[in-house]
DNA sequence: ACTTCACATCGATACCCATCGATGAAAGCG
DNA sequence: CGCTTTCATCGATGGGTATCGATGTGAAGT
C-alpha cells in the first residue's frame, strides 16, 4: 500500500489546529519522522532538483550510501506518501508528489488558518 | 546553550535547494526530527493553542505522561530552536518561537524560490 | 533455459531514543 | 536553617532504526 491515499501526507491536521487527537498526533508526527533522516532530505532535494524521474542506480552514487540502504529510504519516503513511484521495464524511476508535499508544507505552517 | 543561534531551525536550507551538503542535511534531518514525535507535536500543537506561555505543571496532565518525559520533549524542541524558556521564580514557562516556526514552514515549502 | 542487470527484501548488528523512577538543583516559605 | 515545590538531570530498560551483505524477484537479452 505504498503511496496509498492511507499515507500520512494524505491526511493531516495543520500543527495549530484548536486541539489535536492522540492519533492526529501520531500520523503528523510520522509525516515528520519521515523527513527527519539525512539520507531522505537528500533524496527529496535531489528528486527537487531533477526535472524528470530519477533511478535508484543514479541514486547510490551522490548519496554514497549501499542500493539496499537507498531502497530503504525511498520505501520510507514512499509510504509516507511524498514519493511515487514508476516502474520502466528493470528500472524503478521515482519522483515527488508535490500534492502532497505541499500538505506537508501546509502542516508546517503556523500562519494559516487555524482550521 | 539551548534555544542559541545554533539552533537547527535559525539556519536552514530549503529541501527545493539546487544541492545541499550532508552538513546541511543533516541540520534539516534534525530540524524535522524535533517533530518526529507524537508527544512534541502535541506540545507544540498545546503551545499553539495558548494565548500566553505554559509552565511545565500544566502540560504533565493533558499529555498523560511523566513529568521528565515532559522536560526530555522540551529540551528537544528548545535545542532545535522551537521554544522559548522563560523562568518565573520556581515555575518554567514555555512558549514558541515564531521566527524560527516560521523558517521551519519556509523550509518545507517548495513552492518558494529555489535561491 | 541461462545469464545478467536492477531493485526489493531478509537477517544481523550497532546505535539512537522514549519512557520512567530516583535523584539533584534552585527558588520561595516558615 | 529545614521544608516544600517545581523543574532538570541521571541511569536503566525496552523498542525502534540505519546500515550492510546476502539473497530473492522480475525483466531483458543471448
Amino acid at each position: 500500500m505504498s503511496g496509498a491515499d492511507r499515507a500520512p501526507a494524505a491526511c493531516c491536521v495543520p500543527l495549530n489546529a484548536p486541539t489535536i487527537s492522540e492519533a492526529e498526533a501520531a500520523v503528523t508526527a510520522a509525516l515528520f519522522k519521515a523527513l527527519a533522516d539525512p539520507q531522505r532530505v537528500r533524496i527529496v532535494n535531489l528528486l527537487a532538483a531533477a526535472p524528470e524521474p530519477v533511478c535508484v542506480c543514479d541514486m547510490t552514487g551522490p548519496l554514497g550510501i549501499a542500493q539496499p540502504t537507498v531502497s530503504h529510504h525511498l520505501r520510507k519516503l514512499l509510504d509516507a506518501g511524498l514519493l511515487r513511484r514508476e516502474r520502466r521495464g528493470t528500472w524503478a524511476y521515482y519522483s515527488l508528489d508535490h500534492d502532497n508535499l505541499r500538505r506537508l508544507a501546509r502542516v508546517a505552517d503556523l500562519q494559516g488558518v487555524p482550521a
